[in-house]
DNA sequence: CAATAATAGTTTCTTTTGGGTAGCTAGCTT
DNA sequence: AAGCTAGCTACCCAAAAGAAACTATTATTG
């Protein structure tokens, strides 16, 4: 089976849209930024975003990889350890993910949801991403 | 018949979640993208945003519309005449989406993909956005 | 007078894709 | 024998997107 990016046989028409062809979708962007705060492992990301398959989050990680923004790299113990890791092209994204947090973020408030990252749920997240094998 | 934003009924999971609900989707970037541009007609953005459906477009616009990240203003003329512009929310992210079109060029020059701003076409676009009612 | 053109859409129908569910796997450890 | 990790597979459904035809209003052209 042959590696198959997300992309369509389209041609972006435009750098915005060659750009939302890689990280569009219902995932992508998460998974980034949970690259991006350490959580590298494979089912710490299932753990960490709320809602994902494991079939979605392995389309989604493959993908990524297909396009050359993220790594991954298999461990050969048991149990089995995978560490996916943000390429270069990959990490220069986690200046734009951040605009958009702050913006997802300021957003929210305003229209009066609670900010996560108000309510001490990251720091259980970051507990995880620092975990030594326990 | 009610106002219908992109957002399904769920939950936004976290801010990032919650900015690609809004933002997701194979136009949104392109439509924001060109407001900022000063491509603020609906025939206009249908000219420029290539392979758009006016349905799709009509669509698009709506949802970004009800989610407030742009206005619209018809003007009671004939023939119609219907303008957009990005709202307060809308253009904060703006810097969001040229870091985004940086990137896409980038990878793209990588790719050995032409970028298509290097080749004159933007100014093709830009001229529309500037012209006056010939 | 009738046809045409322009703008900003709408409507219906069909296709495509993304995403969800559930259950299965391998290999080693305890 | 059970459990852990990191998946895979087959099947199904809903949502997104695409195609094509149609609309209203008025000015302009023949």
């Amino acid at each position: 089976m042959q590696k198959k990016s997300a992309i369509p046989d389209q041609e972006p028409q435009c750098s915005v849209d060659f750009a939302f062809q890689r990280i569009g979708g219902k995932y992508k962007g998460r998974i980034i930024f949970h690259l991006d705060l350490g959580i590298t492992r494979y089912g710490a990301l299932r753990r960490s975003i709320v809602g994902v398959t494991p079939k979605m989050l392995t389309q989604a990680l493959r993908e990524l990889e297909a396009d050359g923004l993220i790594t991954r790299h298999v461990f050969a113990e048991v149990p089995p350890r995978v560490e996916y890791a943000l390429s270069e092209a990959g990490a220069e994204l986690i200046p734009f993910i951040r605009l958009l947090r702050d913006w997802g973020e300021k957003q929210m408030e305003k229209q009066g949801k609670p900010s996560l990252s108000k309510l001490g749920l990251l720091p259980h997240i970051l507990e995880e991403a620092h975990e030594e094998t326990v």
